[in-house]
DNA sequence: ACAATATCTCTAGTGGCTGGAAGTCTAAGG
DNA sequence: CCTTAGACTTCCAGCCACTAGAGATATTGT
């Protein structure tokens, strides 16, 4: 059995987020010694660690929650899995897009400034006008 | 002069957005009607678009505010706007690499899926042991 | 036995808004 | 001038996924 400690320090999970997940339900409430202190088994360290390799993937909590409730269902159909994955991969994707629109302008306003003082600096021009940007963002 | 719906239709930001930026100091308090509600000149107005325009590129509030402070000193070097356009690149670029770190990983685990049930679910086999994974992400 | 460390619960804060409730003001139509 | 719809006011709560702190209790090591 390890204590709150020992299961973050084999997860990398924080202390105070497995309370937290744990909240949120996606951690099933601990059993306690008798000093009310939370015990977990290799059990909850296998879910902590999937938990956190989801959220290293950037899926959200609800997610998780939906994950964890099908990895009980063995025998169904797996396509709400790989639905989440793919939908994760597409917001992955899209966010990728938009920041690398981003980039584009950032480079454009930050990378050209040849001005030494704020009143003809590049970079306050470009913010303070839209129309100088090469791309809607 | 406009009312705080004016200036919402005429920059795109929402109403509840910009009492907001006026509590966080990014708009000065703004004169009042007779009846106590907002008036906004050109001043305003191109502020407003501004901190539109910085936000739309990712910038922080604080940011912001350390752009708006420079741009009241036209003659002082502008060293420190540069910085914080360069500094925002920086951490898109960031952002971008991590992103496709993920993209790699979620390609892998979310396209790759040939089972069909949960029990043999490529994705959540994937999510379970970040050992299967290419990259640390 | 005692000190040091770990854990407990509870509350509040982060950033950047967003929404709602309840009350007040303004502008246009009649 | 009066009505009334809509816009405005303030204040407070909620979003996400934690993170930090206070003050009390439990466990561990010597
Ligand atoms: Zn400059
Ligand atoms: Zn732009
Ligand atoms: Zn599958
Ligand atoms: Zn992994």
């Amino acid at each position: 059995m390890f204590s709150i400690g020992d299961l973050s320090r084999r997860t990398g999970v924080k202390v105070p987020t497995i309370r937290y997940y744990e909240q949120m339900g996606l951690l099933e409430a601990a059993e306690r010694s008798e000093g009310n202190q939370r015990r977990f088994g290799k059990r909850e360290l296998e879910r902590l660690a999937f938990i956190r390799h989801a959220r290293d993937l950037g899926l959200t909590i609800e997610s998780i929650r939906e994950l964890i409730d099908l990895s009980g269902h063995a025998e169904k159909p797996c396509a709400d899995a790989d639905r989440i994955a793919k939908e994760q991969l597409a917001s992955v994707r899209d966010r990728i897009a938009q920041l690398k629109r981003l980039e584009k302008e950032l480079e454009r306003i930050a990378l050209c400034c040849t001005g030494e003082t704020v009143g003809d600096c590049h970079v306050i021009r470009a913010l303070s006008n839209h129309a100088l940007c090469a791309t809607d963002h």
